[in-house]
DNA sequence: CGAAAACACTCAGTGCACTGACTAATATCT
DNA sequence: AGATATTAGTCAGTGCACTGAGTGTTTTCG
């Protein structure tokens, strides 16, 4: 049985997108928030007071790992987070107003970093190519919670 | 400023797609044997005798990475490790009979999670795609080690 | 109402990934 | 040869990501 190209295999793409992804961001967004963070963030701009179940499900992100991120964010005092009076159960979260400003600072160097990473290929490819991704996390994301028939075609 | 949509960041996706792929590859190919520990064991079966830091430019994992992985595998009886007696700096390892075996039957199941993971695209997306992913990471890799001119062109 | 189920979150354990500092060995350059 | 560079690998520290077990709260149901 011979070795394999690993170039051919989705999976390894995969981490090496990510990993050429991780090294943009510290180069071009910032060191001290990571992708991950600046998606919490995110969701909170969109959804003040979000539980962490929730922000967890915006931005693909388990319980656990939501845990961690929502520490060290909270820890920065980029974040709040309060017992919900209602369910007991719940953290409710919401931005400060560093939070906000810090937000507010990333996006706009995430959409240069952005324009870099996707810049070689060309602006009809990279549509295709954002869609594809979308595509393929999907399909295997259902397979995981097998959602009520995916009636949506 | 008002918040972003995520599913039109690169950066989001990428990290989705590879979540998608740990969980195809769990449910599919192995739990004991991680995505990068079979690119070790399959750049061992494809050159036998590489060193660690060689190893890690083919499959993709910095120095660090590396060394844990290979403990790993050493550990589990997967590939052995000696010292180079011409260089006394360098580890050579490559696989053990179990690491060949291994090898040879990850190499199926994984062959069959790929067309699974693809399987949200027709054959010639596939190809677009894998290509796609391949340019993106290559030239973000890149700006890391300027390398050459890069005069394959 | 009270037991059982469901839910939100925490915690411990494993593994990948990067950086920066360190050790040891080889190569290079006077 | 001897000082200096470079190189291979290790180690400590940080952060994401998943699982499985455990705690406490709310909901559901008999």
């Amino acid at each position: 049985m011979a070795a394999v190209d690993l170039t051919t295999h989705p999976g390894h793409l995969a981490r090496r997108l990510q990993q050429a992804h991780y090294l943009l961001w510290t180069t071009m967004v910032s060191e001290e928030i990571t992708s991950p963070q600046y998606g919490v963030l995110n969701a909170l701009m969109a959804e003040p007071g979000l539980d962490q179940r929730t922000v967890g499900e915006r931005v693909g992100l388990d319980r656990s790992t939501v845990a961690e991120v929502v520490s060290r964010l909270s820890g920065r005092g980029l974040i709040e987070k309060v017992r919900d009076a209602q369910d007991g159960r719940r953290y409710l979260l919401r931005l400060t107003d560093e939070g906000a400003t810090v937000h507010r600072k990333l996006t706009l160097r995430t959409a240069r970093m952005n324009h870099v990473f996707l810049s070689p290929l060309s602006d009809a490819e990279q549509a295709v190519f954002l869609d594809m991704l979308r595509r393929v996390s999907d399909a295997a994301e259902e397979l995981r919670s097998p959602e009520r028939p995916a009636v949506r075609a």
